[in-house]
DNA sequence: AGGCTCTATGTTGTTAACAGTTAACAATAT
DNA sequence: ATATTGTTAACTGTTAACAACATAGAGCCT
């Protein structure tokens, strides 16, 4: 019989067992919740509720949401509860602002460290965005520009840089005004893309640094034009 | 490791309760105990223990430790519980180039927005800092450092910006290889300030982030040399 | 009707007890 | 002596109950 295999997934049962906690499996329900918009802006999460629902109790929801709270996706207020952050158009310029500034870090450090590798695998990446652009395939232009966002950031090697990062993507999520690049601007956001990977080839971190920055505040006002 | 003194301002706080929550009042003596180092790094947070010395019960306290570890203050293991988190060299290092960034782009909202009475108020802070320097009054220095870097962040406009600032430079201090300024670099360090201010009365953005910027790598170079 | 107090109800804040896990140590076997 | 196996104590994970607070609505007064 499949020994081998049985007590590989009872290792893994195991192992998923050490690392999930109740409040972690809440943290990330409940996260999810809020970036997928089931939960929306302004709701007030419910205790009792979400802990009825997840057939556990209110201790670990607690602990989730002083979490999510420091992620800036929750609002607490004492005697009163957990709310959704709601997010003003300018704490979510703001936030753009610093997402900008870490974007151009992202660019410096890259250059410094991309292996030759890493900026085909980009060019690669560019490549299919834009076949996608070409098709109007705006969920596999998405899902490819989320990736080539991912590799460059991985390519810059600062774990701190990419978690500040993540939670600032996520925070963004709670201002929604119609959220994804428009139908047409795809091939604008591609072309900022190319001129991103010319700066990079040359090894040229100050441009790199620019047109990185260049193309988040596209990315911006492409977002806020599309009310 | 085991010092009163810290806590019992704490604990006065927690007398006067219901204005604040328990878990809030937890959070911030335990972040006050990391930062001071009464907690060190790596050490283990006893939820037990804790909650006896302030008289309250764990809940708060696992709350409070929630919020931390999204702070990076805390690295919480199932079942083992939460430590202090340990910050390597490298950890460091990230964490500075993300703070050379976000320095950097305080310079250039402040050139966008500061008033010109902001910058006579920076610039009288350069001023107590160099006599402060001529008298080696470390503490005043380190005093009138804190509140030029608050005024410049402030004035910046940006509360995201500010928040992720103030997370970084409390997990920084967790890296603790002789923190402070040292004696005789505080005129080094004010000269840059003063190459700072000089940016800033022309109002010239780029250069603002660039000395901005500067002045936080050589204060990584302090800190380093000073082993 | 308008405004007020006061109760009723639901929700959160806090606690204490229970269950499960870990880690250190003693006991046993090799 | 070393390694392995009970055994125990301490601690964390989770739950459920209780206390404090906030809010909505009934009743009352003018």
């Amino acid at each position: 019989m499949k020994k081998e295999s049985g007590s590989v997934s009872a290792l893994e049962r195991i192992g998923q067992r050490r690392s999930n906690t109740l409040t972690s499996i809440a943290k990330e329900a409940i996260e999810e919740m809020i970036v997928t918009g089931e939960l929306s802006a302004g709701d007030r999460i419910n205790e009792s509720a979400l802990a009825t629902r997840f057939n556990i109790s209110r201790g670990p929801i607690r602990e989730a949401c002083r979490s999510l709270e420091h992620a800036g996706l929750v609002r607490n207020v004492a005697n009163q509860g957990a709310y959704v952050r709601e997010m003003q158009l300018d704490e979510a310029r703001d936030l753009y602002e610093v997402r900008q500034a870490l974007t151009a870090l992202v660019g410096q450090l890259l250059v410094e460290k991309a292996s030759d590798a890493l900026i085909e695998e980009l060019d690669r990446l560019v490549e299919q965005m834009e076949k996608a652009a070409d098709e109007d395939d705006l969920d596999s232009y998405y899902s490819l520009n989320l990736q080539f966002h991912d590799t460059m950031m991985a390519g810059a090697g600062n774990a701190s840089l990419a978690r500040y990062y993540d939670d600032i993507v996520k925070q963004l999520h709670l201002f929604r005004r119609r959220g994804l690049v428009q139908r047409g601007n795809l091939h604008a956001s591609n072309a900022e893309h190319r001129h991103i990977m010319e700066a990079l080839r040359q090894r040229d971190a100050t441009a790199a640094a620019e047109r990185l920055s260049d193309h988040v505040m596209a990315g911006w006002q492409r977002m806020i034009e599309a009310t």
